[in-house]
DNA sequence: CCGACCAATTTGGTCAGACCAAATAGTTCG
DNA sequence: CGAACTATTTGGTCTGACCAAATTGGTCGG
């Protein structure tokens, strides 16, 4: 799961696996450090360390007198990772959520880009999109090109925001939950016409048609995923590090 | 400025800023645990709680042989706040990406909100817009309602992922560059026209409408703020708490 | 029985000094 | 000049201690 294998961070690893499934109640108090030190066999400093993670990720809150557990959904994104490894089939609903958030902050940036790109760049995302239709049967191949048109298309919009949150987010989805079994399929028909539409909108440098056609795009991969999450037998996922 | 004064955070700052203001290269090692110490006046371990928080941030990279310090592009969303602190004046082009961001994410979180709003919350979201509009003239009442709008829309779209993320946002934007100075002016025709749209969107239960028109609102808004921002006399923030 | 007041205990924050294994830097040797 | 080997440095951890603030427990007066 997590690589590092500090004690510390296994330390923290534990003890937001037990916040995260409920062991607590919001409000609760955590055993105090001391105790906890002595729970695991390891030192005041180790645990600490661990519940200083633990805080900064907005689970507990320390204060004199304790570390009191507090609401998931006052956490913050780092949480996701963690909470989507909890059990073995991650959470369809949460998939979904979160490619559909994705999908409006990539919007978000193609639009940026589009607006601000020059006829070099202009050119260039074509050519992406061209690819793309030429690449419509080969799965694997069409995610590395999209994601090549998302990166480039970042790297023009230059938002700084949008950039760390998608820090944030692919270091809690994609390095946690890859999921080589996860196929999803979005029909052909469907492809065909969200690529006729981006390059029609790239031709006549429609900013907003073109974010509103990545929204789409997001919203059908959010659809198949979902589907192929659900018609997905329980053996998947397991990766040594 | 934050406000935890432990030790451990103090040198987290100082060093946190040191970092964003450039005082070193990507990859350059920082100072030993031990070195830091002492200059700090400080113990190795109040050092590696500081140190444990900037890599949690994705600002420096811990292992064995010393920390290095990673690009900050690299980093994640928790360096904003901290960023946006640095100089006295918020630099505007930020704070633009920040409201087009957030705005992106409320479109997304509205939109998924009319999609699965029932009669009475529809009936409710109404209601606000309706609010808005008799409090165009009063800037901190429809500040105030508008958060209220997005709140609910929040809830009832019931999206973590996205409440997550605003988590985040908010406290690198609101609780830190929360600016009594700023006066944001929207003209009035456009509001009027935005509120128009978004009534209408609503009655028609058209949640792409609704979207469109929120990201709308957050373009206007975050034009108006970066006007504000350059119109504004560099005596501003400060804040005792 | 209740609430206000006070002492004992607990708790987080910090410090000092120590040990280990791994990585780095220095040195020597072919 | 490059490879092999030591010496040093570095992060991770431990133990035990101190302090100020918060919590707890008990006491006492009403």
């Amino acid at each position: 799961m997590s690589a590092n294998n500090t004690l510390s961070n296994e330390i923290a690893a534990a003890l937001r696996r037990e916040i995260l499934t409920g062991h607590y109640r919001e409000g609760d108090r955590l055993a105090s450090e001391r105790d906890l030190a002595s729970r695991f066999g390891a030192s005041r400093g180790a645990v600490r360390e661990a519940l200083s993670q633990l805080e900064q990720i907005g689970l507990i809150d320390i204060q004199l007198g304790g570390a009191r557990v507090q609401p998931i959904n006052q956490a913050r994104i780092a949480v996701l990772g963690p909470l989507m490894t909890l059990d073995e089939t991650p959470d369809p609903a949460l998939i979904a959520q979160f490619l559909q958030t994705f999908g409006a902050l990539a919007a978000l940036t193609t639009e940026q880009a589009v607006s601000r790109a020059d006829q070099a760049q202009m050119n260039r995302l074509q050519g992406y999109v061209v690819e793309l239709g030429e690449l419509i049967d080969d799965f694997a191949a069409m995610q590395e090109k999209w994601r090549s048109f998302f990166l480039f298309s970042r790297d023009i919009s230059d938002n700084l925001v949008v950039q760390l949150i998608g820090n944030d987010l692919k270091a809690q989805f994609v390095d946690q939950v890859v999921n080589p079994g996860v196929r999803p399929v979005i029909p052909k028909p469907v492809l065909h016409k969200i690529l006729a539409s981006l390059r029609q909108g790239l031709d006549q440098k429609d900013s907003e048609s073109v974010g509103a056609t990545v929204r789409q795009y997001f919203e059908e991969l959010s659809l198949a995923t979902t589907q192929a999450i659900g018609q997905m037998p329980a053996l998947m996922r397991q990766k040594a590090s």
